[in-house]
DNA sequence: CTGCATCCTTAATGATACTG
DNA sequence: CAGTATCATTAAGGATGCAG
């Protein structure tokens, strides 16, 4: 049969998958993912939650997050606008491994911190 | 005593462990990460397996990684130059978050082009 | 309030050449 | 082989103004 199933891999440059990766692997949708966790939010609210996220910034990466099925989008015909986003069940699959990565860098911050410090203060070469 | 322990949070723009999320939250440093899950590897191996990473990038991204305690760099002296790398303690803590947003991307693949495939195709605005 | 459009600045990445 | 340095290119991000 010629209907098996594409290999994905990330690995590989050319793969959607990759793609993929590189939209999920980033701040900004960690950030919004993150605040997103507890339930559905208005944009308003996600930029004051992530600080010193542009709106610009943020509204191209609610719409990226949208377009691929990590959010639902949902806008009241109301004046002044009031808009919603939520988790859709996809998304809600990106929770845990992105507020693991969130929850490590508060937790590790001070190693990591360390780690620099013993780093930038080693000798150039000997 | 004014040695508590400061209140880390990556929602907060000027918080340190924001720029440490930065730096694992990125699709170079997964791959990395996921590439050296099985143990130690060579800088010429990493630059095989993460296809389509350039040399400059691979160096850099590696630098900084063992900068803030993820990895270890062994330069073997020896001609031609022979590195490994490896990942640290501390390293090997990221490997579950990050191999999960692999896996992520490559399982999912298909939902997230159908569904850019219908954000595609919905109408403008009626 | 939301969010797009525009202009501008800066960061990220690529390609190439070169050295220990 | 494993980098570093340089130059050129591109993408990301920030600021502002405006419209629905």
């Amino acid at each position: 049969m010629s209907n098996a199933t594409p290999v994905w891999n990330v690995m590989l440059a050319s793969c959607p998958s990759r793609t993929s990766l590189a939209k999920i692997a980033n701040k900004w949708t960690a950030m919004i993912v993150i605040s997103l966790s507890d339930g559905p939010a208005r944009f308003g609210t996600i930029r004051q939650t992530v600080e010193g996220i542009s709106g610009k910034v943020l509204a191209g990466t609610l719409r990226d997050l949208e377009r691929d099925g990590v959010l639902t989008r949902t806008a009241y015909d109301e004046m002044p606008p009031r808009v919603e986003y939520e988790l859709t069940a996809l998304g809600r699959t990106l929770r845990e491994p992105l507020t693991a990565l969130g929850l490590w860098a508060e937790q590790h911050i001070e190693e990591v911190l360390d780690a620099r410090d013993a780093f930038d203060r080693r000798p150039a070469s000997v």
